[in-house]
RNA sequence: GGGCACUUAGCUCAGCGGUAGAGCACCGCUUUCACACGGCGGGGGUCGCAGGUUCAAACCCUGCAGUGCCCACCA
């Protein structure tokens, strides 16, 4: 469910939950200690969301910062998928904003001029369903067609929409409120409505330069008929199911002879009472000789024609088949080839009509079907019932099955607006990411049918149309203009009805990319904000909203409405389970968010969303992440408690970095900037937090940090300056990167440490975005980093496996060094004793009895475990390295052995491999070495 | 019926032509002064199956099997 809209997000979380978490939150925040704490003491060691967030929310919204024309940077412009007004915030929304958050606040933070237009919508069908239910409960009704009966109170049109507006202003709240908890920076100053006046306007002109456009127009035929809401609905908003029913043979009794018949199968027996044909294919050798003879119906006596038509296909059912025009599709293009009667048997809640005998009038289809049956079994007409499984048409909101049915309706001519739509893709005017999608827009687009926009409703935007009293329409943008037209017309005042039809909801949805900038006036932001940059949706509506946009978009604005429609997965349970109230499986984000924070499910949500595969939730995850933002808060725990502080003049242009390891950060840091930033530009969200999670983790914490340590407690006084400021610096340039995903900790940990006060940076969210290009790379202390790494790594490996007590702190020396290498080890002395808890380490010309070799790259370690290890133990450890290289040796070998690979693999490859095989063979030759050494002592 | 994805470690998934990776789970060790929501180390995979292309395939091509989704006229 990636949008709120859409067919199957009818699960989303309950109100009370939600509402229950927000007053807890906000008690807590008042009450908590820690933000009396003065900001110098070491805060606690555990991250704890729910005390800050809504604090920083608050700060952020007061600001102004989410609003547009703050600067005049090119403009970077979002429209919000717009949720359903009375709706609550459910996963899909969750992964939606959160991804809209993300570009928004790194464009931001680029200096662009962003707009993240906000609003809701009002969704037709599924609020007046709410409401209507609300009221039912009541044993209240509507004063409309059907619905009526049995009710003790009838609500006029007037009274029912004023009762929705109602519900609206008290529950239409629910949803902004919950994209605040999770973060989202959007321009609440713009927030938009699409029933109100502006986008009221917008529709009523979109509508009426249409039809005079001749886009639009009324037509009679079989539309998809909700029996339970009384509307017609479109195509999209049918859904197949499949159903398990019978097929059920009946002998329909040849006119003019008393012992023939012609046997048909269907699945729907009541609809016989409209037949008005039966078919039979051309060349179908059993029943050919009846064509141009006619049937009597059973149970209604009508004689009907037997036709041959090719759409009667022999293989299926008993080859002939009864011909309902009225109630079936395909019957209703039969009937118009052979001139049959459409006969409409159904009321508009799928009950019989009078058209039918006297016995079945009244019936619901389904009880009609039953008796129907039975009576056809009683003449003996009934030749046998088979179960069969097949597809059905629901209604997608309503879940019963829906009804062809002849009506007049209004409907847009999508063919001819697609055309543009089309061919904007063609041409990569707008892109779709995952490419893929592109392929599923030109398959429908292409094969568009008429879109009906008309439903009997009474939630929506009221049709402009006015009828006069020989049923002639005048559409108009108000009723004055209308019977200005009428007048006209007929040369005389006359009283005009107005249509009591809606339009369909997503004919307004159709216009958000224009209509909530201000269209059709001429405005400022219009110019400035339109097309937008990204659509941000989920796959499920891009039939439904995004084909739509496009060709409303392009027909009105003569431009697409956005350059890019990313479109994200939809996100299921841990089981890849669609989420569903009644499987029971759904995540609400709000409670994550209280049990996690915010920050937590964004992070996972921006983790997991892989482009083109839908997204597994399992808590764990966001339990992890939850983990990140706590790990994060430490560091920043530690910076603070080593007085790490970024200096007002600290320039990475002028300060010569002294120490390696400063320089290797800032190194490692502009790699992972750089990373981001690619990740981002090509709408790889996973990629970009992973890269983000490995820096902080991975990089910062686990070596950095430690890497630090022996120089802040050392005595070298400008080496701890230095490493004092790069740890800050580090630190902020990675609250920046980390911003857009996680806004909250990084907004508390960014004033904690006083990034704000510094004076130039300010408030996070709108700190400038760092140019990480500018920082410098010093691949020599990459390499030097990485050795040590290695080194380090190594060292614990051997005393992990081969048991040493963790106290035990070794007096360690070195041989066989390279110069490099001999000089590393003295330089880097302090950082490899206290990382891999050595006593010492000089270097050594000589082995001790028993002392165990370790080979690193170029050199070989010493460590004196003599009467610690098992030298058995050692041997199998040397043994198994030894095996593990010589493999790789051999495989290396088989590959430079091949003339083939030479000759024809990319030099680089080669000589790759060359190298590669030196450094091995060295490694493997030294440890036979060791092995040898330490059999020559046994 | 047509189309699109997916199938890699116990689980969830990256990788998409040149030495098989991550997170979680699991197994050791570790409660030393950033963090036990932690630290250090480790085990674990013939990359669905069968062919083909290539010096080289988890990665490209073909076929098969399984799974999911979308579209399609309810005999």
């Amino acid at each position: 469910m990636s949008d709120p809209r859409s067919p199957g997000a009818r699960t989303a979380a309950s109100h009370s939950a939600s509402g229950q978490s927000e007053s807890a939150h906000s008690g807590s925040a008042q009450s908590e200690s820690m933000q009396a704490a003065p900001s110098d003491a070491a805060p606690d060691k555990t991250y704890r969301p729910a005390e800050i967030e809504a604090k920083h929310y608050a700060r952020w919204e007061q600001s102004g910062a989410f609003r547009a024309g703050r600067n005049s940077g090119q403009p970077y412009t979002i429209v919000i998928p717009p949720p359903n007004v009375t709706g609550s915030l459910h996963m899909g929304h969750a992964l939606n904003n959160t991804l809209q958050d993300i570009l928004i606040r790194y464009h931001r933070m680029k200096g662009r001029d962003t707009l993240w237009q906000p609003g809701t919508d009002h969704a037709g069908i599924a609020t007046q369903m709410v409401v209507e239910r609300q009221l039912a409960a009541e044993g209240i009704g509507l004063a409309r067609g059907e619905t009526a009966g049995g009710k003790a109170k009838l609500l006029s049109r007037d009274e029912f929409v004023a009762r929705v507006w109602k519900w609206k202003e008290e529950s239409g709240g629910t949803i902004t409120r919950q994209l605040r908890r999770l973060g989202a920076s959007v321009d609440w100053s713009r927030e938009r409505f699409t029933m109100d006046e502006g986008l009221s306007a917008a529709v009523l002109k979109v509508f009426v330069d249409l039809y005079r456009q001749g886009l639009i127009y009324k037509d009679k035929r079989l539309v998809n008929w909700d029996p339970k809401f009384h509307t017609a609905i479109s195509d999209l908003e049918v859904e197949p199911r499949e159903v398990k029913g019978n097929l059920w043979h009946i002998k329909y009794p040849i006119d003019g002879s008393s012992d023939e018949f012609i046997v048909v199968a269907t699945t729907r027996p009541e609809t016989m009472l409209g037949d008005t044909a039966v078919a039979v294919h051309p060349d179908d050798e059993r029943w050919k000789r009846y064509v141009g003879k006619s049937a009597i119906l059973p149970l209604v006596g009508r004689k009907i024609p037997i036709v041959a038509d090719e759409y009667s296909d022999p293989e299926k059912g008993t080859g002939a088949v009864k011909i309902t025009p009225g109630h079936d599709f395909n019957d209703f293009e039969v009937g118009r080839r052979h001139n049959l009667e459409a006969l409409n048997i159904f009321t508009p809640n799928a009950h019989l009509n009078d058209t039918v005998p006297e016995p079945y009038r009244g019936l619901d289809r389904f009880e009609a079907r039953k008796r129907i049956v039975a009576d056809l079994e009683a003449q003996g007409l009934l030749v046998k019932t088979e179960p069969h499984v097949h597809i059905v048409p629901h209604g997608d909101r309503s879940g019963v099955p829906i009804e062809p049915y002849l009506t007049e309706q209004w409907y847009v001519n999508a063919r001819k607006l697609a055309e543009p739509a089309i061919e904007a893709v063609e041409q990569g005017r707008t892109v779709f990411v995952p490419e893929q999608w592109t392929k599923t827009y030109f398959h429908w687009m292409r094969n568009i049918e008429p879109w009906c926009v008309s439903r009997q409703l009474w939630w929506g935007h009221q049709i402009p149309a006015w009828y006069g009293p020989d049923r002639k329409v005048f559409v108009a943008m108000n009723e004055a203009e209308a019977r200005k037209e009428a007048r006209e017309h007929y040369g005389k005042d006359v009283e005009l009805a107005r249509d009591a039809d809606v339009l369909d909801t997503w004919f307004s949805s159709a216009l958000w990319a224009f209509s909530t900038l201000g269209w059709p006036e001429q405005t400022p932001e219009l110019k400035r904000y339109y097309p937008t940059d990204v659509l941000v949706t989920g796959f499920d509506i891009i039939f439904f909203w995004v084909a739509r946009m496009m060709m409303m978009s392009l027909h009105f604005m003569k431009d697409v409405p956005f350059r890019t429609v990313y479109i994200h997965a939809l996100v299921r349970d841990a089981k890849g389970q669609k989420m569903s109230k009644s499987k029971g499986n759904v995540m609400d984000p709000l409670e994550l968010i209280d049990k996690f924070g915010a920050d937590a499910l964004r992070f996972t949500l921006t983790a997991l969303a892989v482009p083109g595969r839908d997204i597994k939730l399992a808590e764990g995850r966001v339990e992890g992440y939850r983990n990140f933002a706590t790990k994060l808060w430490n560091a920043a725990r530690y910076a603070q408690m080593n007085a790490c502080v970024v200096p007002a003049d600290f320039s990475l242009r002028d300060v010569e970095l002294t120490q390696k390891v400063n320089g290797w950060i800032v190194g490692e840091l502009r790699s992972a900037a750089l990373a981001f930033e690619e990740a981002l530009a090509a709408f790889r969200f996973n990629d970009a937090a992973g890269v983000l999670y490995q820096f902080v983790w991975g990089t910062f914490c686990d070596w950095y940090l430690e890497f630090t340590k022996p120089i802040l407690q050392g005595t070298d006084a400008a080496a701890k300056a230095e490493t004092r400021a790069v740890t800050a610096w580090a630190l902020r340039e990675s609250l920046k990167l980390l911003h857009p995903i996680m806004p909250f900790v990084t907004s508390e940990l960014w004033e904690r440490q006083g990034f704000e006060e510094g004076g130039r940076e300010g408030m996070l969210m709108l700190a400038e975005w760092p140019d990480a290009k500018a920082w410098p790379a010093d691949p020599a202390a990459a390499a030097e980093l990485n050795w040590i790494v290695e080194v380090v790594s190594q060292i614990r490996t051997l005393r992990s496996e081969t048991n040493v007590p963790h106290a035990a702190r070794l007096a360690a020396s070195y041989k066989d060094a390279s110069p490099a290498a001999r000089d590393r080890f003295q330089r880097y002395a302090d950082i490899i004793r206290t990382l891999a808890r050595l006593d010492s380490l000089a270097p050594a010309d000589t082995v001790a009895k028993g002392a165990v070799q370790l080979v690193v790259p170029e050199a070989t370690l010493v460590l004196p475990l003599a009467g610690i290890i098992d030298p058995a133990a050692e041997r199998a450890r040397l043994q198994k390295e030894i095996k593990k290289l010589e493999g790789d040796v051999a495989g290396i070998d088989r590959r430079l052995a091949n003339p083939d690979f030479i000759a024809k693999a990319d030099p680089e490859v080669v000589e790759e491999n060359r190298e590669r095989r030196a450094d091995v063979e060295a490694a493997r030759s030294r440890l036979v070495t060791a092995l040898g050494r330490l059999e020559a002592l046994r």
